[in-house]
This record gives structure tokens, sequence and C-alpha cells, in this order.
DNA sequence: TAAAATCCCTAGTAAACCAGTAGGGATTGT
DNA sequence: ACAATCCCTACTGGTTTACTAGGGATTTTA
């Protein structure tokens, strides 16, 4: 996605140059691929120069975005997922353990979702701020 | 670590007993046990009336070193973990995300190393803040 | 219209990891 | 002596991860 959004938007880049240039088999590549055009943060061109490329502007897609496509919910426990996971934990209300997992959640979303592609593609050019 | 916090300083306490109470097998238990005890958290006494205790006053243990103990270091990634990984990633020094990673790390082992198991004991009895 | 470039889909798989079970041994208090 | 307890090691079944393999379907271009 960081190589999408680096040749944002010049149009579409076909698969087999970002498995060259960041050494991933196609075949990987095309099935990771594939959740994200599924979740709508790329589309796809078929044929002679086609490829993908991003349906959004870099700056506006944030990395929890990404990792909730390709990862699922955001979740350090199965009780302290994004999505609720009921029967997951026979302690269920009164875990004393709970709202720390929800918590440590709650700031791991905070960081994915402050990022943006953006960030990341620019972030060798100009130094960590 | 919070069956334990919540009798100290009473003395060892079995582990069958909270094998019991928290519903875990008693075999998993112990293999869970030994390693914080080689870790120093508790110690251990055995034969009758023995059993284990925290070596130290609950409200001076955090979740951050109990999950490392149990867990490893804290690792979001292979590239950034709290213990070095050498040669994990090609991309190595100029990877656009491995800031991202150790951000998000150090968010996480922030919140684990601000809770203790003082907190998590008395956290059903005075409800949440 | 044939061929090449590209995306698209499904199935399989090898290794690692997780959450245990099982079973036996050592130590200590009564 | 015996019961309660800790201690150690080996095994295992299920899941997940990170892929490989192979065969389509679609579109442009020569």
């Amino acid at each position: 996605m960081v190589a999408l959004a680096r040749s944002y938007p010049r149009g579409p880049v076909p698969l087999a140059e970002i498995a060259r240039s960041e050494n991933i088999s196609l075949s990987y590549l095309e099935q990771l691929i594939a959740s994200l055009r599924k979740a709508g943060l790329v589309e796809s061109t078929r044929g002679v120069h086609g490829g993908y490329e991003l349906t959004a502007d870099p700056a506006t897609v944030t990395v929890g975005q990404v990792v909730r496509t390709l990862e699922g919910p955001i979740a350090p426990a199965e009780c302290a997922s994004e999505i609720e996971n009921p029967g997951c934990c026979q302690r269920e209300a009164d875990c004393p353990s709970k709202i720390l997992w929800e918590h440590v959640r709650d700031n791991i979303a905070q960081v994915l979702d402050a990022t943006t592609l953006a960030d990341l593609s620019t972030a060798g050019e100009m130094g960590v701020r």
C-alpha cells in the first residue's frame, strides 16, 4: 500500500512490479490485494497497462483501515476485540484485566488510525518527526 | 498473578486452589508459574501448607513484567521487538513502517508498565476509574 | 484474431505456535 | 509413612501464518 501510495495518482501499477521491488511473491501479493480491493481501498484495471491504484488520496487512508482489512479487528485478546466476541470468556463481566486489554487495544488503534499512507510514504524522504 | 495479589501477604497459596477458582488446569498453571518463579516474581514453598506467593508488593509489580515473563518481549512485529532481532527483515534501516510499529510497541508497553497487579486486583471492588 | 499482460480465484501446505494433557519425581509438614 | 504440595519433561491436537501452485477471465495491442 505504501508502494501504491508512492505512485498515486499516476494510474495503475502492475502487481508484478511491486512484487519485484518489495521482494514478495506475486501470488501472495495477489491474495493480499484481493482483500484490499473488496474493501474498496484499491481498484484494479485489467489487461496490458493495467494494475492497481488507490481509490483515495494516501493522506486520507489510515494504516488502521489497511490493518483491519488484512488482519481483522484489532484485538490484543479475544475478549478485547473491536468486534465483540460473545462467550469468548467465562469471566465475562467481572474480569479484572479486560479493561486493561481494552485500554491497550484503544492505544494501538489510536496510533494506527492517526497514521496515513502518506505519512509512511514520505517517511524515508523527510526523516522522522 | 491477580489471584496471588489478592491474598498477598497472607503466605503461600496452593496452585490447586487457584486452578479451581480460575478454572484452569493445574498442570497448565504449573507450567506458567514455573516461568514466573524463575523470573523471581513469585516464590514457592513445598509440602503441606505450601504454595506460591508474590515476592513483592502487588503495587510494585507491573503487568508489563508479568507479560514479558510469560510471552517474551513486546513486539507487534518482529522488527519492532523490545529485544532486537537482527536480520529479521531485508528492509532494515529504511523501512517506512518500522517507526510506526515501534510507536505501537511503546504505547503497549506504556500501558502495561503503568498498570500494577494491585490495580487489577482491586478493579472489581471499586469499579472502573 | 492471436498473443501478451494483467487481474482473479481456489486449493493445498509446511512450519510454527498455542494451550493445553499426561505422567512421573522431589520435598516437606503432620 | 503419607499426603500435600511443588517440579520437570515430553507429547499432542488445533489453529494460524505465509506462503506455493495452477488454472481461469479480461483487456489491449500487433
